[in-house]
DNA sequence: CCTAGACATCGACGCCTGTCGATGTCTAGG
DNA sequence: CCTAGACATCGACAGGCGTCGATGTCTAGG
């Protein structure tokens, strides 16, 4: 854990590793159009998929790019959702570790920012299949 | 179940459903920017990326995207996943279910193809937030 | 130093999910 | 009709995940 996936974010859309090793290993395969994605790639963009693939972690997203400044603490996220605060603060940490927030300690609180072009960098690999 | 989300996977790049209605309760919120996403699209969407958020769903969608015909049958893909029958059928089906691919039987063998443009289309809703 | 408040972490609970073997269903071919 | 093969479905198991209350940690302010 510990958020390794953010290098992995940046790194996606760049299709750095080799691709095509592992499909068609029997002779059915003609390979006449592209390779498909690396087992490796797809771990990678599932672990970065399965971050944004609740409910909870859209609307913080959501919320806290539509909020004032672009930056959102704890508090002004619990009540909207209806969610008590660790689990809100469980939800934060997924999406911190995953590369999508950066979190600023300013005095009591902790704000929560969106990265710039995280979302994007994920569309742009998700379309490439 | 039973394919639903094929209907809200077109509807959700056309921003059907009103927005910013579930957003800032209390009075924290300036509303100065645009307005979150909504607690109904946010569950949509989430059921869309749940289904591909997964390793062996992503290379499903590859390898029959670069299989010969764009299409390829579950004889096809079960070797190279190393994986038994059931387990790829199951994914197929979850795959099926959210929109992503198309069954065709003919004679013995059942037919997996990409549904054109779904992929773009999750794509483009994922960058709108 | 002590209190109050915001947030993170921990432990536990219930639910969901990926995986498999076993079995059912359907088609092609004798 | 009967067999063989491809695929779907079922039941069961282990592991992961979302949620909460309880507790720990850190900062601000007396």
């Amino acid at each position: 854990m510990s958020r390794v996936a953010v290098v992995t974010l940046v790194d996606l859309p760049l299709t750095s590793g080799p691709r095509g090793a592992a499909c068609c290993i029997g002779d059915s395969c003609a390979s006449i159009t592209r390779a498909a994605v690396t087992e490796a790639g797809a771990r990678d963009l599932a672990a970065v998929l399965k971050a944004l693939a609740d409910p909870v972690r859209l609307r913080l997203v959501s919320m806290i790019a539509a909020h004032e400044g672009g930056e959102a603490c704890v508090c002004d996220l619990t009540e909207p959702l209806g969610l008590s605060q660790p689990t809100v603060s469980h939800h934060l940490k997924v999406l911190l570790d995953a590369g999508f927030l950066t979190r600023t300690r300013r005095g009591t609180w902790a704000y929560y920012a969106l990265v710039p072009g995280s979302l994007d960098a994920v569309a742009a690999t998700l379309a490439t299949v």
